[in-house]
DNA sequence: TCTGGGGTCCTAGGACCC
DNA sequence: TCTGGGGTCCTAGGACCC
């Protein structure tokens, strides 16, 4: 039987943080469009969290890159108009462009806030011209939500997702197989997904420059070196991706982490106990709130010299209780941390489970379900009145945050899981 | 005034079992 | 009385993405 052929379309939001920072400024009746000028959206350096999240594209013309800190990005270019980021402005971006995607079809696939991928195979009764259904959305999306975007097209998520990638901002291109080797494999091969910093040098030892070397290198010896991570980019070098574009609830969560750099070195185990329970509040929360348990809890820490270590623990029975993740987190760190000042901090939880066994009161245990209820009962107050509405009393007069990580630094309820 | 935070997947080594 | 081997689970770390 022969496969049936996919039309997928990959669309991307252009330099997303900068452009909803710029339409909001220019909706709020600024004059200067950021878009225009060099600009980024950065992060607090006296909090230290000074990085660049997002360029302009002028900016990028300085090559200022994403991830780089304030300081050398100022280098590069002293006039560069620096924004501090509004994250709850981004997911509301996000949120109104699905909501026009979704007017077209209900295959939609949130790769990230400002990614998705969109399935309209069979659809050509509706949308009999692919081209001219995005060149209706991307328009659309630029006169209802002020902002650009990228859209790629091809029969895979892989293609699309590579041509979305080609010249920037505001354009619409077409990978399909049959233009792979005029317009892919050309590329440097580190513009294709999955080929990263650590993967480029064992490329390049292998005579590995371009797309298309690795598109024809042999298979065996590619694997020979690069294991599993081989077989995949040669797959995605020869345009071979067979993945589904799966709507968000049809995903299961795999882990929930929260971790946060501390404004200042964290020396007091005092200190740092309380850090790790304000970030099993949120970790915990958004456990509660995806319905689900955990088995494994993991903290890790970062030093000031950025030397850094985990060290993760299963549990006997899944937990979604606060105080328990709280108190393995804290035995965790007490029996790894040796002292030395700490600039970061984080919580994973993995290894979940649904949650409907708990719920069910199969364990008759009153101090669970006291916890349980417990729990419930401030998780339901602070989606109602904001994180800081209740808080544990240890966190008073301790200029620590009651809960952090997550969207963080604004007081409004708490966003569930993004995607 | 240095260097974020949210994820997923894979691998390697050791423990343990048969 | 001289070093099996297959399998699973657990942990730590690293790769990649946005």
């Amino acid at each position: 039987m022969k496969e049936k052929s996919r039309l997928i379309f990959h669309l991307d939001v252009n330099s997303a943080y900068l452009s909803w920072e710029a339409a909001y400024r220019l909706q709020q009746g600024e004059k200067i469009d950021l878009r225009e000028i060099p600009s980024i959206v950065g992060g607090d350096e006296a909090s230290r969290h000074g990085i660049v999240l997002a360029k302009s594209i002028p900016a990028k013309k300085f090559n200022i890159i994403t991830g780089e800190t304030l300081y050398s990005a100022r280098q590069k270019c002293p006039e560069l108009i620096i924004a501090p980021p509004r994250y709850w402005l981004y997911i509301q971006c996000s949120n109104a462009l699905t909501e026009i995607l979704q007017e077209y079809t209900p295959t939609i696939q949130r790769f990230s806030v400002d990614e998705s991928f969109l399935d309209f195979t069979n659809m050509d009764h509706l949308y009999p011209d692919y081209i001219i259904l995005a060149e209706e959305l991307k328009e659309r999306i630029k006169k209802e939500l002020g902002f650009t975007v990228n859209i790629g097209i091809s029969s895979n998520k892989l293609l699309a997702k590579v041509a979305s990638d080609f010249k920037k901002p505001d354009r619409i291109h077409t990978l399909f197989p049959c233009e792979l080797k005029k317009k892919m494999w050309p590329l440097p091969v580190e513009d294709l997904f999955m080929v990263g910093r650590a993967t480029l040098p064992k490329l390049n030892k292998l005579n590995i420059f371009t797309i298309g070397d690795l598109a024809t290198y042999n298979l065996d010896l590619l694997k020979h070196s690069l294991k599993s991570h081989g077989n995949l980019i040669w797959n995605y070098a020869n345009g071979i991706d067979s993945s589904e574009v799966r709507p968000g609830k049809h995903i299961e969560m795999k882990g929930v982490g929260n971790s946060t750099t501390l404004p200042f070195d964290v020396c007091d185990k005092k200190e740092a106990h309380l850090i790790i329970l304000s970030l099993v509040e949120m970790v915990a929360t958004r456990l509660r709130n995806s319905e689900n348990c955990c088995s494994v809890i993991s903290i890790s820490v970062k030093s000031c010299d950025f030397i850094g270590y985990s060290h993760q623990r299963k549990l006997y029975s899944p937990t979604d209780s606060t105080d328990k993740i709280t108190n393995v987190a804290w035995e965790l760190f007490d029996e790894k941390w040796k002292g030395e000042p700490l600039r970061h901090m984080g919580i994973h939880i993995t290894g979940l489970c649904s949650n409907e066994f708990y719920q069910c009161g199969l364990f008759d245990d009153t101090n669970i379900e006291k916890a349980q209820a417990i729990d419930k009962t401030i998780d339901e107050i602070r989606s109602r009145y904001g994180s800081n509405s209740i808080l544990r009393s240890s966190f008073l007069h301790s200029g620590i945050k009651s809960m952090s990580g997550g969207i963080g630094e604004e007081d409004y309820p708490i966003m569930t899981s993004l995607l």
